[in-house]
Formats: C-alpha cells, structure tokens, sequence
DNA sequence: GTATGTTTGTGAAGTGTGTCACAGACCGTG
DNA sequence: CACGGTCTGTGACACACTTCACAAACATAC
C-alpha cells in the first residue's frame, strides 16, 4: 500500500529516498569540517547505520566512489542532490497563518535548502491583507490562481484538524502533487501525490510504549 | 541496526508500534461521529490500509475482536491506550526557548494527550527568569535536579543544530530515556534511549525526488 | 614493480514485514 | 435452531529490505 517507483529504470525502495537527505545532510558537516573524502565505513559512523547499506543505497544511483579511497564529499553531495532535485529552487505556499503557519513562515531551516514559501493563504477574512514575513496573506478563492501564477507544486498545510482533509483536497485540486501536512490526521491523497506528515503527539505516542519497558523507577544500567 | 523489542514475550516490531497512534486516532475520530463498532475493513479504508495489517498488527498484543461484528471502538482504544502507556500523565522538559521552542510550549495538541511540558530550559542568561505559557525558564545548570524533580523522562530539544548533541548527552546524562529532537541533525544517541526526530526539511527532500518524475520527458527503457 | 592494505560495488544469503486465505466464531433471520 | 452472511485471528506464503562476503580497483610503501 506504500507507493513505489515504477517508472524508473532501476526501481529505488522508498526508504532508500528517504535517506538520501540524511547522506546529503552528513556529507554537507562533513564538508564544514574540510574533509575531503569519506568512506562509507565513516559515513555510517556518523548516521548509525552500516556501510553496507550506504554503499547498497548509493548503488542504485550510480557507482560514485572509489576503492581503496571512498567517496569525494563534494561530488557525492552534488549528486545526491541532483537525484533528489535540490539543485533547482522549490516555490511552495502555506494555507493558514494561525500560531503554527506563523512559526513556519517564520524557521529559517526552509530558505537556504531551495524551499521558499511564496504565498500564505487563510480562510478567515480577518487574516486575509495582513503581511507575514513580506508575504501577503490572500483568501483562498485565490488558490488556483495563485498556485498556477507561481508555479508552486508544494503546499503546507497549518490549519485546525477539522479543516485539513478539505484544504489538502483543494490543494490536489488545484494542481499540487507535494504536500507537508502538520494537521495531526491521517490525510487522504490520490496516489500521484506524495505527503508528509510532522505530527509531533505521534512520535511521541509511540514513543511511551519503550519508556514503560524499563520500569518506573530509573534502574541504571552503565 | 533499529531498536527492536528483546524483553516483550511476543516480539512486537517497531513498525507495529508506530502505526498503534494511528489506530488510536482514527479510533478517535470513530468515536467523535458516534460509531460503536468498526470493522478491520472500515478502519482500513480510513487509515488507507488493507485489513490484514491491521488485523495483524493488533495480534501481536491480544484479541480485541468479535468474528462477525468487528472491534468494540472505545474499547480497542482504551486497550491500545494502555498498552502505549497514554492513559498516564507524561511530564516532559522543553531545551531552548526561542522561536521554535516558544511555538512547541503554546502548540495546544500536547496537554490533551497527556504530554506537559512541566519545566523549559535556556543556557542564554538572557531568556532564564522569563515566564512562558506559565512555565519559568531556568539555566542549564539546574537541568539534572529539575529533571528529578519533576520526575521527567521526556525531552524535548529546540535548540540550534550546533548544540543539539550536546544537549541530547545532558539529557541523557540527567537520565531522560525519551527524546524529541527538532533540530536538524542525526543525533547519536545509547541504545536504551529512544528518540524521535521531527525534520521537516528531510521530509521535503524526499519528496522532491519524485515531484520530478512526473511532467518530465519520460526516460528510454531498454 | 611487487606486495600489502583499503574500500567499493554487488550477487547471494538472511531477515523482517506484508498479504493471503481459511477455519472458527458470531449475528440476524425466518 | 438451522442457515447464509460477516468478520476475526493466524499459519503459510510472498515480497522487500538488509547484511554478508568477495572480486576488482586503487593507494601506499619500499
């Protein structure tokens, strides 16, 4: 039930896109420490996990290291992040600027990696003129229009739960196949749309199930 | 190279654990709109995932069912509540109090789940005495004598990427065995140590990677 | 140049997770 | 109370992912 490729020549399992971010993330440290080269026995150090699996993931882009030496930290993160499409700018929007799209608006994480929220939008008619971070924030009616205009395929989603499935569908609707949903619901999507969800209460949730394990009191164990 | 259980009689996988918030959620939502009883079928449809997971995934933990009616809602809630642990209070302690932190201690989907934030934590001189969402924020250095305090077993960290590690270790140092990260690093942590991390900025780069697939000049296969 | 050590890339093996399919239990109806 | 319909719980199977292990490539030292 979990999507899949299918029209790549090599079919990539999920998971392995799922962290190809992490490896982009670890090379760009790596990077900042002027290292050079690494090899994927380092790499694995540095990501918990092990070489193998790196070296496994890496294969099924292309064979970019070199034996006896490892990887160029450079080359491997421009790589990755050609694969994933990073090397080109993301136009996303928001739709709701309540207490969390105003914190969104407002992280600095999104900008420097290529996604850059470039129209707000809110339901509510006492929100709709007010400027947030040098964006206008404009009624949904406006959202096709807008969404055509910029060319945005990414919409975040900050708006109160119950509204959510009907703002994601709207989204879809208009034309939005990537979608970043902190609603804390279990949205549904038609299949060429990819989402994600920050849900917080969920990881903590399950979360609790390995706090219980160890009993109540702190047995400790060195 | 994922945690996995070694203590439960019946090994439960982790992802089981994950998806047991979903279930409690869509149970939730069932219960709002006055259902008693839901089918694994129905539940499913909702949580857009076949029956026999399902099914198969709350087998590892009892028999909560009826052949030929279904699950009791309420019930199979309050049995999946426990069983994570929820139908208990979790104080928890905020680390860093700026903007992002400032976001999680007024974010109100915590509190009604049973997750407090009972005490916030700052190492800048400048933000300790300060009174926040109730809560006064205090120096670094009272992290380990709060933390028993309070009896706190759940960290949530919100300070920047630099510090992150750093923090974690105290964290973990002061006996906190659950962690909440935000910040966008791959945090190390011991293997009695559970973490979560929320990144929304890895999600958008993996999604990236297959927005691109589509409405670009299909690849030529063999 | 040869020898020794390192590291990649990848088939093959191993492990873990998801799905299938059906016996058994329960419901409603006449 | 028997019967057709429904739905769970679960062993067996199928599939997907991870790890192993090794040949080939490269580095370094002498």
């Amino acid at each position: 039930m979990t999507q899949n490729e299918v029209l790549t020549p090599v079919m990539v399992p999920d998971v392995v896109v799922l962290r190809l971010p992490m490896y982009i993330r670890a090379l760009t440290q790596l990077l900042d420490s002027s290292s050079t080269v690494v090899s994927s026995h380092d790499l694995g150090t540095l990501l918990q996990m092990t070489p193998a699996q790196i070296r496994k993931d890496l294969s099924y882009f292309g064979r970019f290291g070199k034996q006896g030496r490892g990887y160029d930290v450079k080359f491997l993160r421009d790589e990755l992040q050609q694969i994933l499409g990073l090397d080109q700018s993301w136009p996303a929007c928001l739709i709701g600027v309540g207490r969390l799209g105003e914190a969104i608006i407002n992280y600095p994480g999104f900008v420097p990696e290529g996604f850059n929220v470039v129209a707000a939008f809110d339901s509510d008619a006492g929100q709709v003129g007010r400027n947030l971070g040098g964006i206008e924030v404009v009624s949904m009616d406006a959202l096709t229009k807008t969404i055509n205009e910029y060319n945005i395929s990414i919409g975040i989603v900050a708006v109160p739960s119950v509204q959510a499935q009907a703002v994601i569908d709207e989204l879809v609707q208009a034309g939005v196949r990537g979608i970043l949903n902190y609603a804390p619901i279990a949205p549904v999507v038609p299949p060429n749309t990819v989402i994600r969800n920050i849900d917080p209460v969920l990881s903590l949730q399950s979360m609790t199930f390995y706090l219980m394990k160890e009993g109540v009191n702190p047995l400790v164990t060195d």
